[in-house]
DNA sequence: CCTCCTTTGTGAAACATTTCATGTGCCGCC
DNA sequence: GGCGGCACATGAAATGTTTCACAAAGGAGG
């Protein structure tokens, strides 16, 4: 008895049929009734599993796609990871995960075992410029990088239009762009693009506090206290973050302050982030169709024509009220 | 030009060494000194990386372990994930990814590609009885299968035991236990016994429901509905629930009902989890060690000697107070 | 009945690596 | 100087697939 697994040679052996035979079978290729039902019986008996690696090996194909996240811990993120997986596995694709903390050297790391490992193609949201090799089929998330490598993300532009369009509709007279994270010229830095530019065309003035990684979060603090009047209130009436998260911690910021959300100050994030569990939103927020780019990425990735993919693909997003807005009852 | 990846006999022909002298060289396996900088400086000119698929084949090892997760969405499941993927590139291990939504077809889906693809081990929390090859290393969170079957978890009867001391200590007459998921004798099971245990050793009365999966969820409602006195108050003072979401859906019902929290009812839940950013927990809770987990399931299964790992490995937990008890003032 | 064509099973080669038995060269010792 | 021994580079074999050129078999047509 043999320890190790059962390969297709013993396979071949036992149903007294060469290598190529069997082969076949596995392939789907045609072959005589006689044979492959002699395979089937042969292969069910030893309990063979075809080995994807030496098959991988032959094909120089590895039915493996590289997923490279800053982490996993955030809802938006693990989402797009869960999504993946799935639209990978429906198409008998493995994905091999790697988290990478936004950490250039980690990124830069993963990049080289992503190579080693010969996978298929990546799909990667990194935050941080990375030499990827031109001829391994990549897809950014929310990073430009080159007309070579297409690019999926949201309309962030518009997403940022239509937060700014919804508070002025909303009531909201002096809206503000707030942002943390780091400036590096990706996507979603036109959220605020596009509710700047819906406020001037408005002819609306705004404001923007924008903040980059490793400044200090107080600043936001020392914003708000610098927008008091005399009265005690905020001479600010409408907030747009550039994510859920930020909008979270504004309000408990705002919060502690004695703002009243709602009915003083009017809220609206990006992401589309609820809470687990019960579903409901953190905050009024531009949802980002998650699913659809996780589809979007696998599709691109997986085209076997890669002359004609585009470099940027722009998926829409839509606005929920999640209860940090002044919606009209009833209404919507 | 060779469009494809260099080899090591590129590499060899490029160097003008043998194979077998450029395979020590990456293997750091001795070598003369003037081969390995011939080797290293012919290696840095063509870009070679080594093909880990061509090394697993030949060496049946993969340097890969594949992780199941009913999904990732949930805190819980997606701190395991984040926490296993780290130390397992620690050690130069990829990580493959398979998300079941815990359905029994895709979880045996799964096990089967996984034994395709020769992974190096199997770190799985699935909720199915699943039939794993013995020969596989394989270890399980939260599920003992068989004393085969390393089995790492927390302590929930421990933590079981703590929550209902805790509510005791805190004043709370008629706790109560309530639990939603599968009973499928798994480990998570023993927080209601340990809930119990220390409930009857102290002599109190308790109450407890427990659903099932499919069970409604309105039973929750009726019974609390169920459990009101004359004056519209309810005859119980304390909750324990099973996992920190269904607190969170606990919470949301009995505000709906008017139940003023923790004055009137104070709630534990179980798990540790944290509003994303904020880092503020959900309720006061029992928190899982995962990162302990995560560390200790990498480390069981790459220990070489698998003949004394004990079956059943079970990691202290933790209370914090979150807001859903009567902590007495500047008290802990 | 023979030939030719078609259909289909066969097994060797190739994929990129590691390992191992072999061979080469160098050094020291008698 | 010759011989034994040691260190180390060498390249063939092996790993489990797929593919492809080839051969064998079977059927049809003359």
């Amino acid at each position: 008895m043999k320890s190790s697994q059962p390969t297709m040679k013993d396979v071949a052996k036992e149903a007294g049929v060469a290598l190529g035979t069997v082969s076949k079978v596995f392939n789907g290729i045609a072959v005589g009734e006689s044979y492959r039902v002699k395979v089937e019986a042969a292969a069910q008996k030893l309990g063979y599993q075809v080995n994807q690696y030496a098959r991988g090996m032959r094909a120089s194909k590895t039915y493996t796609v590289a997923l490279i996240l800053p982490g996993v811990d955030h809802p938006f993120f693990s989402a797009l990871a869960q999504h993946i997986c799935s639209a990978l596995l429906q198409r008998d694709y493995r994905m091999l995960l790697y988290v990478t903390a936004s950490r250039p050297d980690v990124e830069q790391q993963c990049i080289q075992m992503v190579q080693q490992n010969r996978v298929d193609g990546i799909i990667g949201l990194t935050y941080n410029a990375l030499e990827v090799d031109e001829s391994l089929p990549f897809v950014s998330i929310d990073r430009f990088f080159s007309p070579n490598v297409p690019c999926v993300t949201s309309d962030n532009y518009g997403g940022g239009r239509m937060a700014a369009e919804k508070l002025l509709e909303l009531g909201c007279r002096h809206p503000v762009f707030l942002r943390t994270g780091s400036a590096n010229s990706s996507e979603t830095d036109k959220r605020g693009n596009g509710f700047k530019a819906l406020c001037q065309s408005r002819k609306i003035p705004f404001d923007a506090l924008e903040l980059d990684d490793g400044q200090d979060f107080g600043l936001f603090r020392e914003f708000f206290l610098s927008h008091r009047t005399h009265d005690g209130k905020l001479d600010i009436d409408g907030i747009f973050c550039s994510t859920d998260l930020l909008a979270c911690q504004i309000l408990t910021l705002l919060n502690e302050m004695g703002v009243r959300i709602p009915e003083d100050v009017q809220v609206i994030g990006f992401d589309g982030i609820r809470h687990y569990g019960t579903g409901t939103p953190y905050c009024s927020t531009i949802i980002q169709p998650v699913k659809k780019i996780a589809q979007t990425c696998v599709d691109f990735l997986l085209t076997k024509d890669r002359s004609n993919i585009p470099a940027l693909i722009c998926l829409p997003v839509t606005y929920a009220a999640g209860g940090t807005t002044l919606e009209p009852v009833g209404g919507d």
